[in-house]
DNA sequence: GTTTTTTATCGAGATAGATCAGCTTTATCG
DNA sequence: CGATAAAGCTGATCTATCTCGATAAAAAAC
């Protein structure tokens, strides 16, 4: 990896970050200060879970997987990331480790926050630490909704909240990227990798989806979500 | 369900809410102001999952639940609610809709806090929003951690994991109490009550736990925790 | 203190999902 | 470009867990 100021300075991203826009220019200059951004290579560890979390990252460009090493080498992918994504909390809010890992799917440029420089700027500037707190207030909701997906939908309802999550949220469309694989869909589903692969035929030849190669295509997006629904 | 202003004010509450420690007293006025507290008896729904949040609940004495209402009729406990506990967020922080109900598992006084003048004083007092951030992030924390173990551990861990929550989080001690049912316990795992019960007649074969009708006695916390380990 | 209702218990059978082994296709690399 | 590795696919077991039915015990109602 490749540790320079690649960005010139938080004042060009600010258009970029929605989160930045609450900042005066000396609260940029504040978080400026000590930040620092790196270029990552596919495959590389952005945020490693375990280790003492003093900073934020925001992802500036790249693609990321977001995933906590649970039980027996398993992992469970909480979130693909996509540019302008603040992540770090609430290890670096708690002066905590990190409680996941975040690896680059691709090329990741991502910028490296103090949370020190962060919390001050949380203290100093309520309108910015409201709409943390509403980023906070998301993650949590994300987390209850799929804590109860994972615990009582089955694979088929699993697999089609991870289609819907893909497509909708991630790709913005009707078509998932050849940057997922089938184990990444079974690691966000928590189940075998065999499994996944057996409803996501099954879903083919049922005229849901589209399967060519990795990417796949949405046709059926009401039967996915009704599927969702049921569990 | 008996309205009144059960309690003088919040002033004296102020030492017991650690959370509202950082509060001046003019902030803690305004949190008074439009501030009722309410008792409920035994089953009665003091906060229902899906309407609308405008308040955050501080528990003030009893004993309550809190829980998913999920796919199928089934439940998801998320916790059990003793007094000083600070309920509401995210919903009640995005004018939002609650997440999930509580429900008093007996007699329970609770006092509301008009989410507005909440946050009013969250952007007032930034020691005050600072701790509700780790707060926050706390709960967060504890979500990503009951996703893994709900979704990656089989029934053995899961048991321990609630035993092990119950006893030393809840009834701070090795003795978990008769206000748990073997559903709240099946409820809380994710699993069939049928197979909750199995689980723990086996753990009382074992010797690590001990049964007097609903009661729970922990006899072997470090076997419990070295299955809660393994998954 | 019966009767009724709820909760706990347990065995037997059913099933969702995992695991495994073998095979095919697609990437990767020298 | 051919070789080797990685990822995708599939059928056949195997197993953890659920469901159901029947009983026992405990709590609540009368």
């Amino acid at each position: 990896m490749n540790v320079e100021k690649l960005c010139i300075g938080c004042e060009n991203c600010n258009e970029k970050a929605h989160l930045f826009q609450a900042l005066s220019n000396e609260e940029l200059e504040l978080i400026n200060k000590d930040r620092y951004s790196v270029r990552f290579h596919e495959g590389e560890v952005i945020l490693k879970q375990g280790t003492q979390a003093n900073y934020f990252i925001s992802v500036i460009e790249g693609f990321a997987r977001m995933y906590i090493e649970g039980h027996n080498d398993r992992k469970l992918i909480l979130e693909f990331i996509k540019p302008w994504r603040l992540i770090g909390g609430p290890g670096a809010q708690l002066n905590d480790k990190h409680r996941y890992s975040v690896v680059a799917v691709r090329e990741t440029l991502v910028c490296f926050i103090d949370s020190n420089n962060f919390k001050k700027v949380l203290s100093a500037n309520s309108e910015f630490s409201d709409q943390f707190l509403a980023m906070c207030g998301g993650n949590y909701n994300r987390a209850l909704e799929r804590m109860v997906g994972l615990s009582q939908k089955q694979m088929h309802g699993r697999i089609s909240d991870a289609l819907i999550y893909l497509a909708e949220e991630i790709y913005l469309g009707t078509t998932i990227g050849a940057e997922i694989s089938r184990q990444d869909i079974a690691d966000y589903t928590s189940m075998s990798k065999d499994s996944a692969i057996r409803i996501l035929k099954e879903f083919e030849r049922d005229r849901i989806i589209n399967l060519k190669g990795r990417i796949i295509e949405i046709l059926d997006s009401k039967r996915l979500h009704a599927i969702s629904q049921m569990g």
